[in-house]
DNA sequence: AAGAGAAATAATATCGACAAAAATGCCGAT
DNA sequence: ATCGGCATTTTTGTCGATATTATTTCTCTT
């Protein structure tokens, strides 16, 4: 019955084999870190700090924050130094627009383009994240990271058959981004919306071949969780671009290295 | 009368300045010449080789590959070396198909935002465009680098006015990307066209405000170099992917570094 | 006291040496 | 003669130290 369609992580996303080489290790980490908001945007990475952060050597910290800089999640400043990539309301704004342009025509040819395959995959995606609770906690709204992967898993599902690497790469870009500002909005996000029927009607639009439906409840899907997070934007007072010369996070034993 | 209306160089392309880190010249130096056809595609960049072609340590070698390879203009594979990223008539059609997807709404975005500033500009690109000549040689073609960069800058004007920063750096990468074919198809291409022309048509309706017939004339324009680049990859047979041990390369009097 | 300039300090960027891993070549067994 | 495993060589990846550049602090002049 079940042969093994999909491959389940994409290009950098799940990997969980260990990665061969320490810079990628590093790169790993970061990444999490800042997409889950642990590293807040604006704060600076400084080198020593990385460093003593994931214990390994000067070069994978630097070759690590290379790739982040040119993935968007990191801002480097020619000699002086590398900063987490500040984030705004305006930001999230002209991110969420150009993800409906350009998610529209992905999953317009996706649909165009269709194949029982891709269909499966899709419903196989919709299936597992429908299986898994949105929060951790019952109560209270805690991140759970199997349906954040999974969530991801179904968005990409959705454009995976669009024909072009090029897209699916800047998609899945743009996807990132738009988790980390989930991510430092929180709180609210979870308890007041049906986020699984969401995903049913695209899913269904979609295998019916309904390309106009299923763009229009994609984008409203997007504008909705937008306009929760602006909404949460505006009551937090913006906790950013602090120049954060932060003597602090040093105090650590620091320099402990046999461990 | 002249406003300084545009400020020349988007982001990454012509930094006329030189660039303060030692890393940042070596990635402009090696985006040149992979751009440019110079190092060839599938050919293998081992960090002895680049550091012994720009005369540089180790570090700065390897954060240039990195950053290529983000850039997708480099392949990096874990743990056996740094490639020149390969591109096939495969790549090429899938390169023009999302060009044609992504820039049409670009475009349209960028008439439907349309500000006297914007028109200017583009008048401006297109007439610098049309004052320096296709090919340095009037007789056989030969590459004018002045052309090539006034090319691109023209292609990112009309687009520039999209209101999307994430949307405009993708078609920037892109728009190099198809630079690097249209380099190693070369020959062909020159003579028997008009391009001039069939900028000016795209300039004209934009500037109209005729949406539908911009972005016709801009997809005509793609698909006719796509026809022409396919064509002279039929006819040559694939020079790629050659192992190139290359021992060759390293016979320069190398190690001079005095200079 | 305020501001410009110079030393001191701290961080970034780079280097050359080294360790780990892959590719190659060699040898013997079947 | 061919295949598979061991030793060698080449190449990648990492480290710690150093040079270079930015930033801060201090001093001296107006």
């Amino acid at each position: 019955m079940n042969e093994p369609i999909i491959d389940s992580a994409t290009t950098k996303a799940a990997s969980t084999e260990s990665p061969s080489t320490l810079a990628t290790a590093v790169y790993e980490r970061l990444r999490r870190d800042i997409l889950g908001g642990v590293l807040r945007p604006g704060q600076k990475l400084q080198v020593e700090f990385v460093r003593d952060r994931y214990r390994v050597g000067n070069s994978p910290v630097r070759e690590a924050l290379s790739r982040l800089s040119s993935d968007g999640l990191v801002e480097r400043r020619e000699q002086r130094g590398f900063y987490v990539a500040p984030i705004s309301a305006d930001d999230l704004r002209e991110l969420i627009k150009t993800r409906c342009w350009v998610e529209a025509i992905a999953l317009r040819e996706s649909i165009a383009a269709r194949t029982s395959e891709w269909e499966e995959g899709l419903v196989l995606a919709l299936h597992r994240l429908s299986r898994v609770p949105r929060s951790l906690n019952s109560e209270s709204y805690a991140t759970n990271p199997e349906w954040e992967r999974l969530h991801r898993a179904f968005h990409i599902a959705l454009i995976r058959n669009c024909g072009s690497r090029w897209l699916l790469a800047f998609c899945e870009g743009m996807i990132d981004q738009a988790y980390r500002h989930r991510q430092l909005a929180v709180a609210k996000i979870y308890p007041e919306r049906n986020e699984a029927g969401e995903h049913r009607a695209i899913v269904q639009a979609a295998i019916e071949g309904d390309a106009d439906a299923a763009v229009r409840e994609l984008e409203a899907h997007y504008q909705r969780t937008a306009k929760i997070i602006l909404e949460c934007m505006d009551s937090a007072a913006p906790p950013q671009t602090l120049p954060r010369r932060g003597r602090a996070a040093r105090k650590q034993p620091a320099r402990l290295r046999g461990a």
